[in-house]
DNA sequence: GATGAATGAGAATTCATTCAT
DNA sequence: TATGAATGAATTCTCATTCAT
């Protein structure tokens, strides 16, 4: 019978998603180094015996938490792209979205970024399967509003990077900054509406350039 | 003469400064958890002991460089505004040099904010004693430029972020990406100069609001 | 049933007792500070981590020591009244079993009296849950005496701390004698009955105050 | 000239006595096995390499201990015969003095007791150079108290360590009682004269041999 | 499969001892 | 001689891994 065999198949996933789940959650909290096998166990519910039934080693949890999280969610979705074509509200809404994505998964962002920084493959891996795809589609988006002459011309690897950065960055500080940032105090939205300004204009004036010096500068 | 004892405390601050160098690239290479007292003593070239002659623990070390290195080089510096008045200069130069400071200190930064997420203290040292500052002054920046009617009005605090958030986010998506990000390729003043673009006309062509959407996508 | 974890608890405690049996051994042989966790494994015949499967700290062996053995076997006993009446074989027998009680243990007495006398809480734990208790009883039986005409008035508190004392120091310097002792030589029935019958009759003839001063000696 | 190297031997004996001290001091407050060099040298003022100019090990620091003090003060003086004649005198000054002393050095007693148990040269050292010649005395005494009729006669030996013994007992039992014992309210020369008395009348009334059972016990 | 006690290699920490100043 | 920083062996304690139940 398939059947046992699939129920089975089924056991096993749902308990390997229960340990990767348990070990995420530890391991972005502690750090690799500090969080026990015992903590996951714990945290799973789960006897520590078992999680050796799933996984041979501590390292190969980890290994696998990367491999599959980093490659999934919720980091795919951070990249993708939405179908929405007016710009401002295009931005506002990535914005919006990634931000708040970032934000609640903090800890499990820097653990990974961290833990991936020290694994080479992993780090080649997450750059091929997930940034570099990502960056692509963006550029795509760049290059084709640009062509509609929406947008100026630029460079869309770099610009693509300097906006995707910009989020990842924002979050980082937010973070830092924590309950004591200014921005904690403005609305969501809005916060996203002020970015997408920013980002559609840039710093300077609508309508002037805005790499004009100013008039001790003029030439 | 108070010789006797100066030189002692010269030779102390000496050891600490080496014990902490050596914890620092031990730490940002194999993390908190994984690197080992004996690591540390290999890499500072003395004996195991000695460290527990300037920290009583572990622990210390990590908190003695987060609150010594994270309070000053080259984090302060990272924050620290030029003085150049051109605006596409001011933030070519400032961009090339924060883009080489976070690139060749991408390990210990990641390490830090690693570590500083998980000890709340630090992150608020971290927070109020360097970013925040940094932070104002930018923020400062903004408004006398804004004032002077070379950048648009915007809300400062929220941009000064996302200024500085674009860096920090660039320079982690260059770190992922490594030898395979195309903007390896291009040279660095270039790079400098396009992002400085971006910050100050934003995505849209000059002289037009950018956040119009294109006459296509009319309804 | 509650087989399974009334087995499994019947095991920790045998375990527990192993524990405690194998560092009784070793503290009472090396002291405190000189015995190892090493050294008590070996003796139990475990692995150094399964002491901490049951004891989280090498002190908390010893507290549990002091807890468990100082408020049994064999000072509990130590403190304990035979019924016998005839005052003279109620001493004799008592003296007997108790002399060779503390020599048996001399090692293990010593040990916990020098390490309860370092721990405030366990020195009181002694002093009210068995020395005092026993003395007591020991009061309690003077008393009787005294009343019944056998034994003279006395102040019964000090009369049986300086009972039980005797017994106690004749044992520490038996211990410090050793074999040259001239007590050695007494077989333990005669040196029980000796020591009975200085308790009863004191060093003074009968019949006599002997707290009179003999006349060659009057002035 | 004898001068010079007389100095250096006087400061370097005090040298050793400051030492000695600070090492009874803490060993007798942390036990052997847990003082350490730094302890004593902070006791003692000194700097830890000082005690390494007059002693080769810390092992050698306890030997020397042992050796000079329990072999002195107070151990020598605790077993000294006073010359009083009067029995009663005799013995409640004795015991007055004896139980101070032991009281007030309970600790060092403690530990150096626990110490010379396990050091066998020690121990007969101890034994042969300052118990049995006290022992002798006091045998002696007995014995001559006898001959003039004043005592019973009695196995001297035993009847010696059975008074002996019960100074060291009850010391130990005060202190493992110590605020809580009901002795402590009694006034010294009282606790002294009653101690007295028990030792020289027994527990039996004066003019009958105690060791009369009672009347069920007739025969 | 699940469990968790046992194991022992390895890490943090202590401290007796040395030795340059 | 006195000092106290440096040393590293020894010790306590942790925890990944195994395995009998």
């Amino acid at each position: 019978m398939a059947t046992r065999s699939e129920r089975k198949e089924l056991i096993t996933e749902r308990r390997r998603r229960q340990i990767l789940d348990a070990a995420l959650a530890v391991f972005s909290t502690k750090g690799y180094g500090e969080a026990t096998i015992s903590d996951i166990a714990r945290e799973a519910g789960i006897a520590v015996g078992t999680i050796y039934n799933y996984y041979p080693s501590k390292r190969e949890v980890l290994v696998s938490i990367l491999a599959s999280r980093v490659l999934s969610e919720p980091f795919l979705q951070l990249m993708e792209q939405p179908t929405e074509v007016d710009d401002k509200k295009f931005f506002s809404s990535l914005i919006e979205e990634r931000l708040t994505l970032l934000t609640q998964n903090a800890d499990k962002f820097l653990f990974m970024l961290f833990e991936a920084y020290r694994d080479h493959d992993l780090r080649r891996k997450w750059a091929q399967e997930v940034v570099q795809p990502a960056m692509m589609k963006a550029e795509q988006r760049l290059r084709s509003r640009t062509e509609a002459g929406a947008f100026r011309p630029m460079n869309p690897s770099v610009t693509a990077r300097a906006l995707a950065g910009m989020a990842i960055g924002f979050a980082v500080l937010a973070m830092i900054e924590g309950e004591s940032s200014p921005c904690r105090a403005i609305p969501r939205d809005e916060l996203a509406s002020e970015l997408a300004d920013f980002v559609l204009t840039g710093l300077g004036r609508r309508g002037n350039g805005s790499s004009q010096s100013t008039e001790g500068e003029k030439r």
